[in-house]
DNA sequence: GACCGGGCAGATGTCTGACAACATACTAGG
DNA sequence: CCTAGTATGTTGTCAGACATCTGCCCGGTC
């Protein structure tokens, strides 16, 4: 038995071809503005029936790249893919890389305390149970513009220790994923304005008191549980960041 | 026939069971974690056949109120549904009112003036041609807390021009909606955290260089038509931004 | 010639019934 | 007591058909 097929057939047909969807329309085999193939063409070409296409679209449609008309056709949305969204993109990694600069790492370090109690509460652990803390400046081109702390629960980095030094030279979403098999399913994030205090300015190497963006986040695997904590300031000029919006839907309520 | 015309044309049936399981969900009829009925049992129930059904979860999942787990079962999602969301809240009035504050608007003023060159390509008007700007600061509980400066095209208003004074007393989306029949279908939304000038501070009546946020964004009606393009500088403190990121679902590329 | 209305093809929306793949709880066997 | 197989219920997928809506062609009318 070929295991090669076992990671294609987990995922349900309909999420592959969303995929394959989606792709083309980033490759530009589906121009914005133009009209898909009829649903009943494009099952028979994608080899699946026209039920789990349309769950397809209607996925394809949530995330805004479509537009479905009835009677009419189904159209690729106008273009406007915002470069930095604060909403798909996750993490400083894919932020500096979307703003078309290089992403590094400096001053970074780590070490393991117990959990505050408004940080177990965030990480629902126990109070005074071990949490790994990754501190990090982010640079752009080389230029710093982020310090970051992160906070995982120490469970998950207990039998392999080393992945927390891993976590000094690469994207943390980027361990989590192929090293330790968690994927991110969504995170909560707020953010405030805030002036730099001694210490942010002097790691980051400006002036006291300069406009900052802080962002707070925890995120939370497939399964719903707080995989991860984070602590953000952002130069406050480095990446513009952008949400999209997306409408009611319902009226009344 | 007035323009006023809001006739609430049929809508599929899949979005309003959507809205129906949406209440139910929002009412505590179904608690969060717990289980739905079975597709067949709910269809039945709700008088659709299951792809309707389907349809409906479908666009539910996605917007993360449901988790579907393929032989398991449908369940609601573990609340969390945070209370001023950036992504799904439309408008100063839904932000504040989330708060659980009062909204008020003082110093409201309206003027018609020719689009400027960048103001017209966001709004895809001509340049020069009309657009009405309305500028008010709103307030939270009688507190300034935020100045807005919205400009849309001036021929949505152009056959009722008290729809630009009724602007000055409610939210410019309920006009839109109710008054014109225009729903906002999507909208992007950018922020950056700034300084107040001379001219902001006076007018929130704080001191000059105070922390703010400025957020910039343009709304889009149902069929991809720009709507709306506005500007807001928020109080730092008045409230805390919030936004659920999702996660790319897809892997691989 | 310009305008208006009906009809037609094509698109998405919905329905029905069935089977396949998967998760869980239970039971028989060690 | 523990393990492995089974039974049952759920979601995922399939097939075909009909309903409803949109856009366009076309002919009639002024």
């Amino acid at each position: 038995m070929p295991a090669g097929n076992v990671e294609e057939r987990a995922r349900p047909r309909s999420v592959q071809v969303r995929d394959e969807l989606s792709h083309r329309i980033d490759r530009g085999l589906l121009p914005a503005g133009s009209r898909l193939p009829s649903e009943p063409a494009l099952a028979t070409e994608l080899g699946v029936s026209r039920a789990t296409l349309r769950e397809a679209l209607r996925a394809l449609e949530n995330e805004g790249l479509v537009r479905r008309m009835w009677g009419a056709g189904t159209f690729v949305a106008d273009g406007r893919r915002v470069a930095n969204s604060l909403d798909a993109n996750f993490g400083v990694t894919d932020a500096i890389r979307a703003a078309g600069m290089e992403a590094g790492i400096e001053q970074a370090r780590h070490w393991m305390e117990p959990a505050t109690t408004s940080e177990a509460a965030r990480l629902e652990l126990q109070p005074g149970s071990d949490v790994l803390v990754v501190e990090r400046v982010r640079t752009a081109d080389g230029k710093p513009v982020v310090l970051s702390r992160d906070m995982l629960p120490g469970r998950l980095v207990a039998k392999q220790p080393h992945l927390a030094d891993e976590m000094l030279k690469r994207s943390i979403y980027d361990v989590l994923e192929r090293d330790l098999g968690i994927a991110i399913h969504h995170g909560v994030a707020s953010f405030r304005p805030v002036r730099a205090d001694v210490t942010v300015a002097r790691r980051l190497n400006i002036p006291r008191g300069e406009l900052l963006l802080a962002i707070w986040q925890v995120d939370f695997s497939d399964d719903g549980v707080p995989v991860l904590s984070s602590y953000e300031y952002h130069l406050a000029d480095a990446f513009e960041f952008t949400v999209l919006r997306r409408g009611p839907g319902r009226r009344l309520s």
